[in-house]
DNA sequence: GCCGTTTTCGGCCCGACTGTTTTCAGTCG
């Protein structure tokens, strides 16, 4: 027998290593600047739209990563090949393995963390929840009754595993909490900062920024909120509070001068603000929450385009402000206009009460309508899909005669016939070519077999593809945010095929999918494949998630031009149409 | 550990709030 080969690593594993190391290093009172770097290049592995082994093995540098040098390469590079860290190893010996979570405990830092494992040999959140209880936390120097009981509280309320929230689901908390500040007396502009303004997936906590000459009836009217659990901090212009339902939400009040400074630094991300702050720096400015400024009078700072002026940049969309790249980009005017809600015509997934949907065709036709949309492709499942009431030939047959029918009688508004069809296990389709055919379009979707190899789930994918009626691929990923993760294929090699047929890749505006993410799109364009913003809509209300696409595609760098549904039906029809 | 329109060495974002302290360190965002 051959020794066992090592295993590679996916890119979230190597985060989570390099991540554990920062950790470790940060409690063992390393350079909190090294720490950083350790952070920021978990981080940015993270968020690689392609793994590190497939780089590695396209002979591609990875110290041309922002934040990535020669030693961080390297050690990432050890991490892919499934190698080991002698410097990992060394500080997990020296710490306990449960060490690092303890700073996730609300008040504990790693200075804290350091002084209570020196202390008391705490090592693990049950350790420090005996000590705290015992009393004897206290008795550590810098350590009193009131930081005893902010650990216990912590400890209780199991904030170490306060998981994020889908961005819908937050908005849905966040939207009528901003309407009741907006009550308070003197307020003026009030606006959702923070990732969710960012419109990432999902959100950590809720940040508001709102303005007012005084903030004290601002604070009042903030704890006071029905909602609120807990307050968590109140100072005179900054309060933390606690919802019931666990979410975390800061406000921050600003005279009118500094909104859009105050805007701009919590809507972050952390990593565009500091780069922010470093080029106001490089111009002998300084920025911070109430503005830009040069020493002591203030450059800008009322409103986020005049911040940005300031120095020398267009203003850049929220949705772009994580750090990669749109600093650069707004510097020198090449900031892409982002595709909008208000550039798409329509609708390329959607279904009716033929298969699962909940609403009649016409009915889902007059509302996609009463959007604003000129066309939406009607597409049910295919027959394997049992609990769905899928299609067979014969009843998607009546369904493409009953669309012609209801076409002439609308005005102004098409509905394409389509399908979504299930891509079986060996790659083959759930339905003949002679009914696809007749088809205006066919989306293929993976429904089953999601545990396949990388490799015979990509070349599935790529022989449903070679199918040349087939113009969507569906939900490419097939993850389910907090529910299941993506199926492991070689997403770079899908869309290099998909490219060549003359395929699309959805951006599937489901809250719980939005499949493909924001890296893929932004993949996407790097590669050339066309993308659709479909809804996937099982009702009429569910038209209205086209946003949630749209905001996946903007963090993704998408423009109008590569989105097929941004083109009116003619253009439309004749990009879907295969060689 | 990274990085350069001041720098290849010496910097590295900045302020609010809390709890512990008699003036500030640590945490947080």
């Amino acid at each position: 027998m051959r020794p066992e080969a090592p295993m590679p690593m996916v890119n979230a594993e190597i985060a989570a290593d390099l991540n554990k190391l920062a950790d470790l290093l940060d409690i063992e009172g390393a350079n909190p600047f090294r720490v950083r770097a350790y952070r920021r290049a978990a981080r940015v592995v993270q968020g690689l739209p392609r793994a590190v082994t497939d780089m590695l093995a396209a002979g591609e540098n990875l110290d041309a990563l922002p934040g990535i040098g020669p030693d961080l390469a390297a050690k990432i590079a050890t991490l892919a090949r499934g190698g080991e860290l002698p410097q990992l190893t060394k500080l997990e010996r020296a710490l306990p393995p449960g060490i690092a979570a303890l700073l996730a405990v609300p008040g504990l830092g790693p200075k804290r963390v350091h002084a209570l494992h020196t202390a008391l040999g705490i090592d693990s959140p049950e350790t420090l929840a005996a000590a705290a209880r015992a009393g004897t936390v206290r008795t550590v120097p810098g350590f009193g009754p009131g930081l005893e009981k902010t650990i216990l509280r912590g400890l209780a309320e199991g904030a170490l595993q306060q998981p994020r929230v889908r961005l819908d689901l937050a908005e849905q908390v966040a939207t009528p909490l901003l309407a009741w500040l907006r009550g308070a007396p003197g307020i003026g502009q009030a606006a959702l900062a923070g990732s969710l303004r960012r419109r990432r997936e999902t959100v950590g906590d809720l940040d508001i920024v709102a303005e007012a000459a005084v903030a004290g009836p601002i604070m009042d009217r903030f704890v006071a909120y029905a909602d609120v659990a807990r307050v968590i901090e109140r100072g005179p212009t900054r309060a933390t509070v606690r919802l019931r339902g666990g979410l975390q939400v800061d406000l921050r009040v600003v005279p009118e001068a500094s909104f859009g400074a105050a805007l701009c630094y919590f809507t972050g991300s952390r990593a565009h603000s500091i780069a922010l702050r470093r080029r106001a720096l490089a111009r002998g400015l300084k920025l911070n929450e109430y503005g830009l400024f040069s020493g002591r009078r203030g450059i800008a700072g009322r409103t986020e385009a005049e911040l940005y002026g300031a120095l020398g940049l267009a203003c850049i969309p929220p949705e772009l402000r994580e750090g990669e790249g749109e600093i650069e980009a707004a510097e020198t005017g090449r900031l892409p206009r982002l595709v909008a809600l208000s550039d798409l015509r329509g609708d390329l997934h959607v279904h009716t009460d033929t298969s699962d949907g909940g609403a009649r065709l016409a009915t889902m036709a007059a509302a996609a309508q009463a959007l604003g949309h000129a066309y939406i492709a009607v597409t049910d499942h295919s027959r394997s899909l049992g609990m769905a009431r899928g299609l067979d030939p014969d009843r998607l047959a009546r369904q493409i005669a009953a669309i012609a029918t209801l076409n002439t009688t609308l005005r102004d508004f098409t509905v394409l016939a389509g399908i979504e069809v299930d891509i079986l296990e060996d790659g083959r389709l759930d339905l003949p070519d002679d009914i696809l055919s007749r088809l205006d379009l066919v989306i293929a979707a993976i429904r089953s077999h999601f545990e396949l190899p990388p490799e015979r789930q990509t070349e599935r994918i790529l022989r449903a593809m070679d199918n040349r009626f087939v113009t969507i691929l569906a939900h490419p990923t097939g993850r389910m945010i907090g529910r299941r993760p993506a199926y492991a294929l070689d997403m770079e090699r899908v869309m290099r095929a998909a490219r060549e047929r003359n395929c699309c890749l959805e951006v599937n505006a489901q809250p719980e999918r939005l499949d493909l993410d924001d890296a893929h799109c932004r993949l996407a364009k790097e590669i050339g494949v066309k993308l659709a913003i479909s809804t996937d809509a099982h009702s009429t209300a569910e038209l209205g998630l086209l946003q949630y696409g749209i905001d996946q595609a903007r963090r993704g760098w998408i423009t109008a031009a590569d989105v097929v549904n941004s083109r009116p039906l003619p253009a439309l029809r004749a990009t879907l149409r295969r060689g």
